[in-house]
DNA sequence: GTAGGGTTAG
């Protein structure tokens, strides 16, 4: 079929499939309204002249177009939306409004940076509402400038004497911490409703005026629920966890956010206990938000099996997951390695359609690195329609774990190139990366580049990382210079990696000196004090190795003994150092023999200095494959 | 227009 030059629009519908057809280039802007009949398309020119009655069909212009860009947002082609209102003569200005407005609430907060500006480009201003729904955003990306600028628009317009966008405004000044703004708003208001007195509240509250935000809530006539809610927050913001119970048992109109925060608050202060008594308490009032809580707050304690236990009573009692459900149970995965279950996940999020914002994508880009699978974290990786800067120092990290330093680089230049400014977490992902691969020129040039090019300050972290490059490649002259001439005290990570350079090169004078300071700092990780006596052991000095045993006995310092685990068919398999219970662990053992010779045929040596001195020549060599 | 849940390193 020969199609007409120019842009065609699928209604939805009319179709199944809401489709865009733009077809040999980009500066038509007749508009052809396109109807699906009998598997066959069927094309009618629209009048483009303005926002009468449409050609054939019986649609304005208006209307066809105001459904299109609708239909691409619901579709997600929030790109195709942008391209289309800049290339169609004399848009409509509710066209930019409808657009602005819907790509803020899909949450692509990038998209609406481009929508907005390309707006106020055409000189299209927005209306009341636009801008009721452009300053929460400006809030949340911390766009000052341009919450500042709308503020001007506002003024400009004469839409000041709002109510509405006076609290609005509030608002945005009381989450960018500009709290003196925020406080002169409220100040000239003429007239403060509820809604005015709680955003004071919680503002208050945010930057820590929590005197003054409980005389603002006291006196006040009207409640509502939010007061209560805002008051009950404000405390446990700042670890008045008890303040928060006070007013939580004062409230009388206590509803589920009530509950949430309460709980909340008791799981950010260390009292998980609590926190889960009262969410059992609440039965069925439970919803979304009360499960993510619970489920995050487990997580943040490391607790991944309880994670996993409460999310599956969560799908008992009928309540969906939804984004923040998923970025924390794929942290569980990440931390399990459980890779079965990531891509359970994975499937899941694609089935029911959930937003893969810059949490979920970190998440599961995340998730598949430490899994195992690292082009699956890449497909994700490229796949995102916005990245942040976690998502990019995730990659950059992963990369680096897998052995990729030269490909870590690149992502990581690629980064810079895009405008993306990396943080301290970027550099330690690419340092670590550059010291798995033995890139040593690399990690010292982009160590001398943090500060200079990038303008992050390099931490006692980042110090860690050099110490473990440099020692890895055998530098230890340069590494214990580094030490010396270090701004910040070195703390435990940065002695470990000086103690196990040292071990690697067999050095056990400096180790010594090293291990002593070790013991200070950290004399309650047990690691250390094994790692201290392999050194002695290697030295043949087993009275030294008998005294670190005892000190340990003496300080009451346990070895956390060295697990590691798989998960096979949903069935989490875990092995901890010593541990021969596993049922099939005489065919495991075959096994690795077996993967023991291979590594010997190729000439591979055991690492034997790093074993207890009781045992053997011949059994050191199998305990250290085990 | 105000109240509740999310991610990165060793």
């Amino acid at each position: 079929m020969d199609l007409p030059v120019g842009w065609f629009v699928v209604l939805p519908a009319l179709s199944t499939i809401p489709v865009l057809v733009r077809a040999y280039g980009v500066s038509q802007s007749d508009l052809y309204l396109v109807t699906v009949s009998n598997s066959d398309l069927e094309f009618k020119r629209l009048d483009t002249a303005g926002a009468g009655a449409g050609a054939g069909a019986g649609v304005s212009r208006l209307s066809l177009l105001t459904n299109f860009l609708s239909s691409c947002f619901r579709s997600r082609n929030h790109g195709y939306a942008l391209l289309f209102l800049q290339n169609i003569q004399n848009p409509d200005p509710s066209l930019w409004n409808n657009a602005v407005r819907a790509s803020v609430e899909s949450g692509l907060s990038l998209d609406f940076m481009g929508f907005y500006k390309s707006m106020l480009g055409d000189n299209v201003l927005p209306d009341k509402a636009t801008f009721s729904k452009i300053l929460p955003v400006c809030a949340a990306l911390c766009e000052i400038k341009l919450g500042e600028l709308v503020h001007c628009q506002i003024v400009k317009m004469g839409f000041e004497n709002y109510l509405f966008l006076q609290t609005g405004l509030l608002d945005f000044y009381a989450k960018v911490e500009d709290l003196s703004s925020a406080r002169k708003l409220f100040d000239k208001m003429p007239e403060r409703d509820v809604v005015a007195h709680n955003a004071m509240i919680s503002a208050l509250g945010k930057n820590g005026y929590i005197v003054e935000a409980r005389k603002l809530f006291d006196g006040m006539g009207d409640k509502n629920s939010s007061s209560w809610n805002s008051m009950i927050t404000c405390y446990c913001k700042l670890g008045d966890v008890n303040s928060a119970r006070m007013i939580f048992d004062c409230s009388p109109m206590k509803n589920v956010v009530s509950w949430n925060a309460m709980i909340d608050g008791y799981c950010k202060s260390d009292q998980l206990t609590i926190a889960r008594e009262l969410f059992d308490c609440m039965g069925s009032i439970k919803n979304t938000v009360t499960w993510n809580t619970m489920i995050s707050a487990y997580i943040q304690y490391k607790e991944f099996g309880r994670a996993l236990s409460t999310f599956r009573q969560m799908q008992a009692e009928h309540v969906k997951p939804v984004e923040v459900t998923m970025v924390s149970l794929l942290s569980a995965c990440a931390h399990l390695g459980a890779l079965d279950m990531g891509n359970w996940i994975h499937a899941y999020v694609k089935r029911q359609n959930l937003k893969i914002d810059v949490y979920l994508g970190n998440a599961l880009i995340d998730m598949y690195c430490k899994c195992g699978s690292i082009e699956s974290a890449l497909d994700v990786f490229h796949g995102l329609p916005t990245k942040n800067v976690f998502c990019w120092s995730s990659i950059i990290a992963g990369l680096g774990m897998y052995g990729y330093g030269k490909e870590a680089i690149d992502v990581f230049l690629k980064m810079k190139d895009q405008g993306m400014k990396p943080d301290h977490v970027t550099f330690i992902g690419l340092l670590c990366g550059c010291s798995h691969s033995g890139l040593v020129s690399e990690g010292r040039k982009y160590f001398s580049e943090m500060l200079e090019v990038y303008g992050v300050h390099p931490g006692v972290e980042h110090y860690g990382c050099m110490v473990d490059l440099l020692g890895r490649a055998g530098f230890l002259e340069e590494l214990l210079e580094l030490i010396r001439t270090m701004p910040m005290a070195p703390n435990a990570a940065v002695w470990g990696s000086l103690l196990r350079a040292c071990r690697t090169h067999k050095d056990t004078r400096v180790s010594e000196q090293v291990t002593q300071r070790l013991l200070e700092l950290d004399p309650r990780d047990g690691g250390n004090y094994v790692f201290l006596s392999n050194i002695y052991a290697s030295a043949n000095r087993w009275n030294d190795v008998e005294l670190c045993r005892n000190l340990m006995i003496e300080r009451g310092v346990h070895k956390t003994p060295g697990c590691s685990s798989i998960e096979v068919d949903n069935v989490f398999h875990e092995f901890m150092a010593g541990d021969t219970s596993h049922p099939q662990f005489t065919q495991i053992n075959t096994f690795l023999d077996e993967i023991a010779k291979k590594l010997k045929g190729l000439g591979h040596e055991p690492d034997k200095a790093s074993v207890f001195h009781d045992i053997d020549e011949e059994e050191k060599e199998s305990s250290v494959v085990r």
